[in-house]
DNA sequence: ATCGGCTCGCGCAA
DNA sequence: TGCGCGAAGCCGAT
């Protein structure tokens, strides 16, 4: 088939066709959670078209999942009611919102439903359970299944190469992204199913599996019902399209134009805050990064820009635009390079030889401070800074970028191995933050245990030649008082 | 306030 | 084969 949608970005996931007498194409939604600036979608709405049917739009929420919590919950049920909103009365597209309220009563669900469908588009996201749910839908699918991959403004696949630093990276991206950059998604992509007519849930599929429409609202303010922690209560934050979009113009009118000098400052609201967004797929790459092109009047133009891998200078945009964009792309970028090649990306054992080889020849150094995972979970340090930004991830989801890094050097510190230290990060992370379980949750873990990152001296207990930061340098640096005063006890 | 040193691996120039 | 350079480090010297 024909497709606007980069080949590098699909892959066909077993060896069927499509089945002709389907009644419609399914794009099963998993990651990337919009209607808009969506090439999952727009592949299912090209294979709508093409096989001449309306397009199913099944949006599930398990509630088994690991870490699976009222915070989370909350924030998904935010973008179904998103989602709802901006796919009623659209022609040629149903959305079925599907919430699992047992483990396991989802089960089933995809492959019935695929039983009436010509082909299943689903989306192409290489962390957390969606690579393994992907391998085992693509046994019980009899149809053509395809996944596709809308992380960001350049494929995870596009290269074969892993690359160990931003640096490399950001050389490699300075030559090989400008092609990509001219091939975004549309960014409505339902519109060419234009005079089409909406295809009908099978009634038996509905009689099992019901709708979840009706109790959208309700869901989003009581979960109590469903079986997930309750204890990890959801975030004051808002989920969904509509506070994404509402965040990004917040960060194009003011926090941006800081971006560079006061992103580090716990003090200032220089952060995007898009990250949650970003995680769940309520915002994409691709949309952020034309806003950010749009305010800065910007037009793609590199003749005789640098390619060496530099931090500034290669976009040509303002000095904040270009250290947000190093971020959005290069950084974040980098993490889905290495979670798409490496299915240990999670695992310690993926760390650089010398990180791994550093730490191990400090293996047996003394740790005055040791605390259990629930000493850490609940803040109870000897570190007022460490806490508070324990407290602020518990009680917000999200914790202060460069704090973030000295969360993650402290517990280095303060557990009884590097492999415990990683171990209590990543539940630690993936349990409150709401853009945990992302590539990014990793690339930041083990950034903080060297990966991505080089030796330095002098040689220090525990860390070895990994990068050292202390809370005492940290308060001397930065500008804390009021972040301290909000997160205390 | 600013600077060099600490230390390793990569990719590119030569 | 050599060289430059790298997420935000720290520390001590100037």
């Amino acid at each position: 088939m024909k497709s606007a949608v980069p080949d590098v970005r699909t892959r066909a996931m077993n060896e069927s066709d499509p089945n002709l007498s389907g009644r419609f194409a399914l794009y099963w939604m998993t990651s990337f959670r919009r209607t808009e600036h969506n090439f999952a979608l727009q592949r299912a709405v090209e294979w709508a078209t093409e096989l001449d049917t309306g397009l199913l739009v099944l949006e599930a929420l398990r509630c088994d999942y690991r870490w699976a919590s009222d915070r989370f919950h909350r924030f998904v049920l935010d973008g179904m009611q998103d989602q709802l909103e901006a796919l009623e009365g659209r022609s040629g597209v149903t959305y079925y919102p599907y919430v699992e309220e047992r483990p396991g009563a989802g089960r089933g669900l995809l492959a019935e439903l695929a039983r009436s469908a010509t082909v299943v588009v689903t989306d192409d996201f290489p962390t957390f359970f969606i690579p393994e749910m992907l391998r085992a839908a693509a046994d019980r699918i009899a149809v053509r299944l395809e996944a596709v991959d809308s992380n960001g403004l350049y494929p995870m696949r596009g290269t074969e190469k892993v690359y160990p630093s931003a640096y490399t990276f950001r050389r490699h991206l300075q030559k090989a992204l400008p092609p990509h950059l001219e091939r975004t998604p549309d960014a409505d992509p339902v519109a060419k199913l234009g005079g089409r007519t909406a295809p009908e849930v099978p009634a038996a599929v509905l009689r099992q599996w019901p709708d979840a429409t009706p109790r959208l609202r309700t869901l989003a303010s009581d979960l109590s019902d469903l079986p997930i922690d309750h204890g990890v209560e959801p975030a004051e934050i808002r989920g969904g399209v509509t506070a994404a979009r509402s965040r990004l113009r917040t960060f194009l009118d003011h926090p941006l134009s800081r971006y560079a000098d006061d992103r580090n400052q716990p003090d200032e609201d220089a952060s995007s805050g898009l990250s949650p967004y970003l995680h769940f797929g309520h915002i994409s790459a691709h949309e952020v990064f034309a806003a950010v092109a749009e305010r800065e009047g910007w037009t793609p133009d590199f003749e005789g820009r640098p390619t060496q891998g530099k931090r500034t200078g290669w976009w040509g945009m303002s000095v904040p635009a270009e250290a947000f964009l190093d971020e959005l792309v290069t950084w974040r970028e980098v993490g889905f390079n290495m979670a798409a090649h490496r299915p240990d990306h999670r695992e310690y054992e993926s760390l650089p030889d010398w990180a791994q080889r550093t730490l191990a020849d400090h293996a047996g150094d003394p740790r005055p401070h040791l605390y259990p995972l629930d000493a850490f979970a609940n803040a109870r340090t000897h570190d007022e800074i460490w806490n508070a930004a324990q407290r602020q991830l518990r009680r917000e989801g999200v914790m202060h970028n460069y704090l973030r890094m000295l969360w993650g050097k402290k517990i280095l510190e303060w557990t009884r191995s590097p492999r415990e230290a990683a171990s209590v990060m990543i539940e630690l992370n993936n349990r409150y933050a709401l853009d945990g379980r992302d590539p990014n949750s990793y690339s930041g873990i083990y950034w903080c245990l060297g990966r991505y990152d080089r030796p330095w001296g002098p040689e220090r207990p525990v860390f070895g030649k990994i990068r050292f930061m202390s809370s005492a340098s940290t308060a001397r640096k930065l500008r804390l008082r009021e972040y301290l005063e909000r997160y205390s006890d």
